[in-house]
DNA sequence: CGTATTTGTTACCTCAAAGTAACTACTTTT
DNA sequence: AAAAGTAGTTACTTTGAGGTAACAAATACG
């Protein structure tokens, strides 16, 4: 953060790539074996299919997965992780741990509450 | 990611806190040391006054940072990280060290182009 | 032949997030 | 009196991300 500004900070470049809404939970769904299509959207019921393509299709783009189509029938299509991008998951699983942290809390303050 | 389902993925529940577009520029700005609200607009001049506004509110909301109002004039109000964010600024390095390798392939990439 | 399966695409619509700009409040300086 | 500086708020508008639903293509199956 202690850079130029704005424009080359180094986390603006990373949340440009990484900062949408679903692209962690996609990366991390990849992390232990490639998921074809419709099991990510098994896993992440609540990401509509047209999304789950363009934010697939991003991520296609900045080469932080591959596309491996099938040509069986049905199709079939597997998405794993780059090299790139494995670079990500222990920083995807440090947030999960505080996310985890975060919902102790909450239960806690629950508590008091009552 | 392995968790139950969807609901309670702890890495859902930390991108809900920390997942605005603008929220880990703000707490990587305040690692170092506590910001005024101009001192931040100044660091983020893409983040309109309003919308600072309500990122502080939320952030303010969800205990990552506290604000301190002081009475004097001009108004001085500070904010600074919690000891719940603190954990999270590595979190924030690491990916600014991706994103600095991500800018470096950029480069490389650019070079190849031409 | 009609239906199911899988991985998409396309068109259309909606709603919340973000932008803009003007206004507030308090006090010091000119 | 008026301007300047700080930290907002409020009202209004715009943008774009995301949702829904229908359709496509290829093949196997009954």
């Amino acid at each position: 953060m202690n850079e130029k500004n704005h424009e080359n900070c180094p986390l603006t470049q990373a949340l440009l790539v990484i900062g949408g809404k679903w692209k962690p939970l996609i990366i991390s769904h990849l992390q232990k074996s490639p998921k074809r299509f419709g099991q990510l959207h098994t896993l992440i019921p609540k990401l509509s299919r047209k999304v789950l393509t363009s934010q697939l299709q991003e991520l296609t783009r900045d080469k932080l997965i591959t596309r491996h189509s099938y040509a069986e029938t049905p199709p079939r299509v597997e998405y794993r992780l780059t090299e790139k991008s494995k670079e990500l998951v222990p920083i995807f699983q440090s947030m999960s741990k505080w996310g985890m942290y975060l919902i102790d809390k909450k239960i806690i303050e629950e508590r008091e509450d009552n």
